[in-house]
DNA sequence: TAGTAGTGACTAACATTTGCCCACAAATG
């Protein structure tokens, strides 16, 4: 029972209480009980196993003991109960756009259906028009909703987001009646994969901006349309929403669209609690004098006593009372990483030769190279075998000898921790590299204390530097191999080991929550492209991106330390002895 | 139901738009 599937119970029950008319804190609960459990890097079971399930929060009493049967039994006596009161096939008519608790409840007890094939026989028979309170039109509107369900796409990881966002952006930028145009919501948090796409413009003519935007070519279809946002379907089943306000406005409308939802409920607690109410489009004295507009976020922020909150830390996971406190984190910018630590060439998968990969990296600005070609165990990608490490060792030394000080190569190899859990290479032969990456790519679904094991292995050997892609998970669908990082993150601590945040947007691993725990133990994290062609060495702002999420010190990672620093820790880590 | 204040009671998650039906549910961050 891992943390995701604890949490879809939750949320099963919360879903299942709502459809009953439930008291709404009870509702709230079961879902805040939920997002709790989201922020932990740790396993629930591990709390409950130390006696500690109250000390997660949003888990009080009762829900304790609902997850300690959970765990002792592998059921709920509660959630039993309430299915056999409440279809639990009743939460699938919630993902029907336009059904909500109410609706399925009046469905249910009007007409019988449990299911969403029952609601699309009912509204095709006409007898939702039946029902208090809806039509024909609601009728259509469900048949459409269920059919959009089918070809409606889920969430999409961010990197495939951004491009779809930033034309759409442009698009907006260049009409005469948009001063402004940003990108919000949780693509503007950098989410490692986002449900749609919000934008907001500030506007000299609402109307005709709200008309361009839903006569985009890729728009397939108008979801909604009102007076001041519209809601559309691109084509790929991705939706985007636009909300439009007056420049004035815009610093509470930005604000607004960003999110989270949970941040945005702190900040109007604050507002209330200091005599105002915070809306989108304005901070409203409670007294009834005049509304204050805001047309930056800074302004929205300054006037509850804030200091300007990045967007990536906006997900109430205590970024409000940090900046109350005057202990927001210092957040990394991409002009701090000046190393790749991870990268490949033709020795390997790559598609680009060592020469061009260095003169990429050198015109982008980075001091430090790692070339970190696979090793030959990984049969898929033409590893490298010990000779054409020491062959390989010709060309780095020739492309340095070229291109002088100007930027530091270092040898390295992405050595495989096979299914055995033994390391590619021998030791003799990893001491020559200078830098070492040991990452996981097969037999990733072993069990959990096998696959622990495994990385536990490659963590303690004083070879290794840096564990690459430390889960092996690709967005959006395959999850990461079953690691107790209960385990994991102290060893690797303990080892001085580096994990790696890996910027590819299909990776993004580790993610945000266990990089946040990693980096308040006190662990080192390294942020690498993991790139196979020169144009990927780019990339890397989406591993800034997750390190920000993660509150981490720029000190902490290694791509900032310039070469001295970084030659240092490896050499104190031991045992390489460099090609030079 | 959680959390807190205080042992049984009280408070707590905000503010808005849209659309369909004729006042309200759903959806948005």
């Amino acid at each position: 029972m891992n943390n995701q599937q604890i949490i879809e119970i939750l949320n099963l029950i919360a879903d299942l209480l709502q459809i009953k008319g439930e008291v709404i804190y009870k509702i709230l609960a079961y879902r805040k009980a939920a997002e709790g459990i989201a922020g932990q890097a740790r396993e629930v079971r591990e709390y409950w196993r130390d006696g500690q399930l109250e000390s997660i929060p949003g888990v009080g009493k009762a829900i304790a003991e609902k997850l300690d049967e959970l765990f002792t039994n592998g059921k709920i006596q509660y959630l039993d109960k309430l299915t056999a009161e409440v279809p639990a096939s009743l939460q699938s008519l919630l993902s029907v756009p336009d059904m909500g608790p109410k609706k399925v409840a009046l469905v249910w007890k009007q007409l019988g259906v449990t299911n969403l094939a029952e609601l699309q026989r009912a509204a095709e028979q006409g007898q939702l028009r039946t029902l208090a309170g809806m039509g024909e039109k609601s009728e259509g509107k469900i048949l459409a909703g269920i059919a959009a369900l089918s070809r409606r796409s889920g969430r999409i990881p961010l990197g495939q987001a951004i491009p779809v966002a930033e034309e759409l952006l442009a698009y907006l930028k260049a009409l005469p009646m948009v001063t402004q145009a940003e990108l919000a919501g949780s693509a503007r948090r950098q989410r490692e994969t986002i449900g749609d796409l919000d934008l907001v413009a500030a506007v000299t003519d609402a109307k005709t901006v709200l008309y361009k935007f839903v006569s985009h070519p890729k728009v397939v279809a108008v979801v909604g349309q009102g007076d001041t946002k519209a809601s559309v379907e691109l084509e790929g089943g991705l939706r985007a929403q636009l909300w439009v306000h007056p420049p004035e406005h815009f610093g509470t409308a930005l604000q607004y669209a960003t999110g989270s939802q949970g941040h945005n409920v702190r900040l109007r607690e604050r507002a209330l609690s200091l005599g105002y109410s915070l809306s989108e489009h304005a901070l409203t004295p409670l007294d009834g004098s005049a509304p204050i507009a805001c047309a930056t976020e800074a302004e929205v922020y300054a006037y509850l006593g804030l200091p300007w909150i990045a967007p990536e830390l906006r997900e109430d996971r205590g970024e409000v009372q940090a900046a109350l406190a005057g202990k927001l984190p210092t957040l990394l910018t991409p002009a701090q990483l000046i190393s790749d630590l991870h990268t490949h060439s033709t020795w390997s998968d790559g598609h680009s030769s060592i020469r061009e990969m260095a003169m990429t990296a050198r015109e982008q600005g980075l001091k430090i190279l790692a070339i970190a070609d696979h090793s030959h165990g990984l049969g898929i990608v033409n590893g490298m075998s010990p000779a054409a490490i020491l062959e390989r060792a010709h060309e780095i030394r020739a492309v340095q000898a070229e291109m002088g000080a100007s930027i530091l190569l270092l040898h390295s190899a992405e050595v495989e921790i096979r299914a055995d859990g033994e390391l590619d290479y021998a030791d003799d032969v990893l001491a020559q590299l200078d830098i070492v990456v040991a990452s996981l790519h097969v037999s990733l679904r072993q069990p959990r204390e096998q696959i622990t094991a495994r990385l536990l292995n490659a963590i303690r050997n004083p070879h290794v530097d840096i564990i690459g892609h430390p889960t092996g998970r690709l967005l959006p669908d395959r999850d990461g191999a079953d690691l107790d990082m209960e385990q994991i993150l102290p060893a690797a601590l303990q080892a001085g080991v580096a994990l790696e945040i890996n910027a590819n947007w299909k990776r993004l691993d580790l993610n945000d929550v266990s990089a946040r725990r990693y980096a308040e133990m006190g662990g080192l994290l390294s942020i690498n492209s993991d790139a196979h062609h020169f144009n990927a060495l780019a990339r890397t702002h989406y591993g800034v991106a997750v390190a920000r999420r993660a509150w981490v010190a720029p000190d902490q990672i290694i791509n900032t330390w310039n070469a001295e620093r970084l030659l240092n820790w490896l050499s104190q880590r031991g045992i390489h002895q460099s090609f030079g």
